[in-house]
DNA sequence: TCTTGAACCTCTAGCCACTAGAGGATGTAG
DNA sequence: CTACATCCTCTAGTGGCTAGAGGTTCAAGA
């Protein structure tokens, strides 16, 4: 029992265009065609494809999710790599969220401007003068 | 007294393709040129240029900034529109940090697998598990 | 069997905010 | 006057899709 690419979109939540964007970059294989050229895919496509689509959620980016693939379907190797990258994903992501406190730390202390006149604004202050120390100050 | 796209770059730590790129798309206004068509800067142009570079830093996408370039330079006007947007701003920082945060969560629980056969790991079966993962959305 | 129309196809271009490189012109110091 | 650092424009690429044009195929109902 094969499905369109439409029952795929629908049982996996990928967007169709999605769908032939991962073909075309090599995470889904080329499914059979029918005669008029239409996609036919296989219950292992919905399998692949789901795995796929958790992986981006958890923020994996498609080369790694290719390495991740390659791995999964090699049962008796040990699962270090897998390991590793899932560190590897795991570090900058806790980065980027050390750097998006940092930021919002930032901008916590700007909106405290309590709606005064452009000329006397914190926050064009900041903008203006960080890193410079030109003028405006009172 | 005028200065070249270079010296603009260096005292600005604006690399000069984006310095051109900020021009093109109207953050920076065209300059002046000599004969030989090469752009030469004045001074107030470092400060509008540190002025987007530290926005950028704060992660204010560029239409953001070029409302924010047009509120500074009205000095009398009240500031609560750049109050706003920087409000705008810190909403959106905050809601990636809370799904940063999830992300972090979910990929800790993952790494705590102890390297055995990829047909037991742990990372792999999270990722292959058809359970879809609905508070991980962004 | 024929017709309708939903679903499919390919191809190109667009999104954001740059970045890289080719290939050539300009500006300035010695 | 030469050398060469710096500048110029233009095109294309990044990631991970998304949108649209313009045409074709499939399956259900008449």
């Amino acid at each position: 029992m094969s499905l369109t690419i439409g029952e795929l979109s629908r049982q996996t939540q990928v967007k169709i265009p999605t769908i032939r964007y991962y073909e075309q970059i090599g995470l889904l294989a080329e499914p059979i065609r029918t005669e008029g050229q239409q996609r036919r895919y296989r219950p292992e496509d919905v399998r692949r494809l789901n795995f796929i689509r958790h992986a981006r959620e958890l923020g994996f980016e498609v080369e790694a999710i290719r390495q991740l693939l390659g791995l999964a379907g090699d049962p008796d190797r040990s699962c270090g790599e897998v390991h590793d990258i899932t560190k590897a994903h795991l570090d900058e992501v806790k980065d980027k969220i050390a750097r998006l406190t940092a930021l919002r730390n930032e901008l916590e202390t700007m909106v405290t401007c309590d709606h005064r006149r452009i000329s006397e604004c914190r926050i064009i202050e900041v903008l203006a003068d960080h890193g410079q120390c030109q003028h405006l100050e009172h």
